[in-house]
DNA sequence: GGAATCTAGTTTGACGGCAAACTAAAGTCA
DNA sequence: TGACTTTAGTTTGCCGTCAAACTAGATTCC
C-alpha cells in the first residue's frame, strides 16, 4: 500500500530540506549556524524587538530550546538580549548590526530553497500540496 | 505568499507525527522507546536477520546512529546482536522473543497513525499528496 | 500589604542525530 | 605472502530538542 509510507515520506522530505539548508549555509561560509537559527533570524528580520516567549511561539520550539539557540546567536554576535524595564522577567531579543547584515544572505537562502522545492511544479500543484499538507497537519497533535 | 511556508509546514507535520507516536507509545506503556526505534523494529518484523549496514540504510539513519539505537533496543531486551561467522566484521541484528511480542502492538500503532493522518481524505487526495510529496522529495538532496 | 498564584526565562539531564576519527576484519594485487 | 585499500561497525564529540525542576519578577486577592 502506497499510503502507508506517508510518515516516512514526510520525515525524509523534512530531512532533505535540512540537508539542503546545511549545504547552503556551508556554501555561504556561515559556520556554526543551523536551520533552526535561521528560523529565529528570519523572525527577527520581520520583527525588530521580540520576547523569548514570542520567539518560541514563532519558531515553534520549546522555550528552553530557544534559550539555547538565542544563546548561540548571541555568542556569535548576531543578536543581542536586553531585559525589559517594565517587566524584569521579559527579555527582548534583537538583531545586532552583524545580524542585520545577514538579511540579504538569508533572503537568498530562502529564495533558493523555495525555488528548489517547487522545481517542476505547476501553480495549482503547489496550492494543492499546501492544502493537503495543512489537512494532515490538522489531523495531528 | 502561501507557498513560502511549505518548509515550515512539512517540518511541523513531521513534528506532529512524532508527537502522536510518542503519545501512543506512552499510552501503550512502552517506556524508553522513540519513533526511531519503531522504525528499526518495523524493519525487523519483516526481516528476521539484518546487518547494521542494511538496517541503517533501511531506516535512513547514519550507521553511528543505528549503533546507538540498536544498543538501546538490546539494553531493553527487544533485539539481539550476533556477529557473523563468515565475516567477523558484520553484525546480525534480530528480534528477541520480547521484541517479537511487540509486533501486534506496533501494527496497531502504525494502523492508528495512518488512520489519523488520512482522516477526512478521499482516496484520490491521498494519492495526490503522496505524488506531490515524492516530487518535492526528488527535488532535494 | 502580604501570602498565594502565575508567568518569563534559565538550568539540568537525557536523548536522537550526525560527522569524523578509529578499530579491525576482508579483499586486492604485485 | 605482504603491503595497500576497502568495508563494517564503534567511539567520541558536538548539537538541537524537550521536559521537568528551578529562579525570580509580576499579579491577584483577601
Amino acid at each position: 500500500m502506497e499510503t502507508k509510507s506517508i510518515a516516512a515520506l514526510i520525515s525524509d522530505t523534512r530531512a532533505g530540506i535540512n540537508r539542503h539548508l546545511l549545504q547552503e549555509l556551508k556554501r555561504l561560509g556561515i559556520e556554526g549556524l543551523a536551520p533552526s537559527h535561521g528560523a529565529i533570524l528570519h523572525h527577527l528580520f520581520n520583527n525588530d524587538q521580540v520576547t523569548m516567549k514570542d520567539l518560541a511561539k514563532a519558531v515553534r520550539r520549546d522555550k528552553s530550546t530557544v534559550t539555547a539557540l538565542v544563546g548561540k546567536l548571541v555568542a556569535n554576535g548576531y543578536v543581542e538580549k536586553a531585559s525589559s524595564t517594565q517587566d524584569q522577567r521579559t527579555v527582548f531579543v534583537k538583531l545586532s548590526p552583524k545580524g542585520q547584515a545577514l538579511k540579504p544572505v538569508f533572503q537568498e537562502v530562502s529564495r533558493n530553497l523555495i525555488e528548489r522545492i517547487w522545481r517542476g511544479f505547476e501553480e495549482t500543484e503547489q496550492q494543492e500540496l499546501i492544502r493537503l499538507l495543512r489537512k494532515v497537519r490538522g489531523n495531528l497533535p
